[in-house]
DNA sequence: CATCGACCTCGAATCGATTCGAGGGCTGCG
DNA sequence: CGCAGCCCTCGAATCGATTCGAGGTCGATG
């Protein structure tokens, strides 16, 4: 009589004298069953401790899991660490608070063990991709071929899938302008890996050409425009440890050394600051440092000049975006718009 | 001929010339087949667009879906604002890296609505627990009744449930220790909360005696051990707005204003210094502030003295929990031990 | 009193893959 | 040439719930 294993739907029907459909009723609700029956069933269920459907049955039987993916180009310790990115996770759960889905974290680092997790079999109704991710590509075709509706969030992801974007290459090239009126003719870049490897180092043609990263991209692009001769160092992420090496890269030699260092995240541009501080270099006295995101930095003693964008903004669109597909509905492109915001990291150059 | 449904296993098979069966062995990899007929079967996936094996169905089949779930006390939006959460979340990850589990983010906040995947109805293989949640008890029972294995970090979940956590009433004695022996008499406190309605106000017996919330208790006992008269304010959450809140609370008035704060995390401890700040009270010189957790505040211009806690370690050993109890083992509870910082937001007291 | 209709309840098919035991074909040896 | 044995493939059952159409029962009305 004692059932060792966890009781079924069926079992309760048992109990109660209906037939497992009429169980399925009484519990969904949906459909006519008699105030009895429903009393019958939910009595048994609980004298058997029964807990509900299995939410695995059911997402097989409904084709829905009722869990949405986030997949993020990092692994999922790194992505905690970048501000920017639990930012666009917040707006994200709340655009989809009307879905009541649940969030499950997905990384994109190439095939995971056997039996792991990954993009490629995750029980998830739909996807957000978050970030620059040199690997997008991959990750779309993967999408495409099991049919996830999918939302990118930064990142060209081609056909129907809705893209949340902001207007990288015009921010940062606002960014430049101002750095330009100032007085600054001499600019290193500092920006975000261009390939799936992250490679590490000078900024080369070779890496340009074969960037796989549209936001790295696009804002070096945007240095470019006002700065056509602008080079600089790339780094393997965006946090302050690989901005600190690439700006002591930068401005190790002091007879050649910028006046200004465009960062492509305000990370990086902390990184750079910290570098400047290792070497007595001034901030800004010495050396202007412009950032990209608009978040604040933990222990950063200075207000950075920075290009603000509302990430929270920009995840609460994709979660709508989510929202909308799931619905049938084919959501449109968003672009969001960066401001300027001047602190104190920058200056007219000493000369 | 074009199916327009994405294909199934059986679609394969029949492409293929084979029996479902033998599609499914070739590609789980487990059991004979030869290397032909895996290449036939390899080969009409690749036709039909297959896209692998449905993660639904498998984990119905297989009875485990590969997801673990991680239940925060407070919406998501609010835990990714807490460093210490952020940091035992990393740990989880790391500790779970060998089952390549995906991570599902829940929250506990009594029922969702009628379709949302909440704790009740998550499709997860084990759940961990996170953060010192007044609710704890009913999730526990719905995890139990589900027989979800589980672990908790911070909060006794009761039988055979392992318990991650620190020495809360220890630490927090040796930190009040630490004040008395600079010479601190009149000492107050701010607490997180303590009831599952986070009861915002004064510290009042009745909110102490009907507890639910180990960790504030705990910390406030520790504190009580030295400096048992100590009274003082309960916040509503762990955030730098709450803290400032106590403290403009605790310090408004001039005649009855204690020397030295105790505050049971780093965030409160923040924000009871911009009080004092507001209120042109000097820390330490007036106002000794004592935090928990050891984390980097932003923003924060203080080398606060805390208890600094473990945080990636414990989330750490919780995600080795999971794995151990997913493999059938009966994993031990954890309890490790924090540390006192002592820096720059406490002294002996002005007179 | 008989028949129609409304309201419940039930059976059976289905979702897609896995798994075990059985059977079939081929090879090699006696 | 015949038979034993081995390797591969197949059928069928199963995981647990949902859903649709059919059927049954009871009440009401003509």
């Amino acid at each position: 009589m004692t059932e060792s294993a966890r009781p079924t739907l069926s079992d309760v029907a048992a109990r109660a004298g209906v037939s497992a459909s009429t169980a399925s009723l009484a519990f969904s609700g949906s459909g006519p069953v008699s105030g009895a029956t429903k009393q019958k069933v939910l009595a048994a269920a609980a004298e058997l401790g029964y807990a509900g459907p299995d939410p695995r049955a059911q997402s097989l039987r409904r084709g829905r899991s009722g869990i949405v993916g986030v997949v993020l180009e990092e692994r999922v310790r790194a992505a905690f660490l970048d501000p920017v990115k639990i930012q666009m996770l917040d707006g994200i759960t709340e655009g989809l608070a009307s879905l009541g889905a649940g969030l499950l974290l997905l990384t994109d680092t190439g095939e995971a063990g056997g039996n792991a997790v990954g993009i490629e079999s995750a029980p998830v109704d739909a996807v957000v991709l978050v970030g620059c991710s040199p690997r997008l590509g991959q990750s779309v075709e993967v999408l495409r071929r099991r049919g996830i509706p999918s939302v990118a969030i930064e990142g060209d992801a081609g056909d129907g899938i809705p893209k949340i974007s902001i207007d990288n290459r015009e921010a940062t090239r606002r960014g430049a302008e101002y750095l330009r009126e100032l007085g600054h003719a001499d600019v290193a870049l500092v920006t975000l890996p261009f390939d799936a490897a992250r490679t590490r180092g000078p900024l080369t043609p070779d890496l340009e050409l074969g960037s796989t990263a549209e936001t790295a991209s696009e804002r070096l692009a945007g240095a470019r425009d006002v700065f056509p001769e602008a080079t600089g160092r790339v780094a393997g992420a965006s946090s302050i440890e690989e901005g600190l090496e690439a700006g002591r890269a930068l401005l190790a030699d002091p007879s050649h050394r910028p006046t200004a260092i465009i960062a492509q995240s305000d990370l990086l541009a902390a990184g750079v600051i910290q570098a400047a501080d290792e070497l007595g270099i001034a901030v800004p006295g010495e050396l202007s440092v412009l950032g990209f995101d608009g978040i604040r930095v933990d222990g950063l003693q200075h207000d950075l000049t920075t290009l603000v964008q509302p990430s929270v903004a920009k995840g609460r669109a994709a979660g709508e975006a989510v929202v909308s597909l799931l619905a049938g509905d084919s959501p449109r492109s968003v672009c969001f718009t960066s401001v300027l915001h001047v602190g104190d990291t920058t200056a007219a150059p000493s000369r």
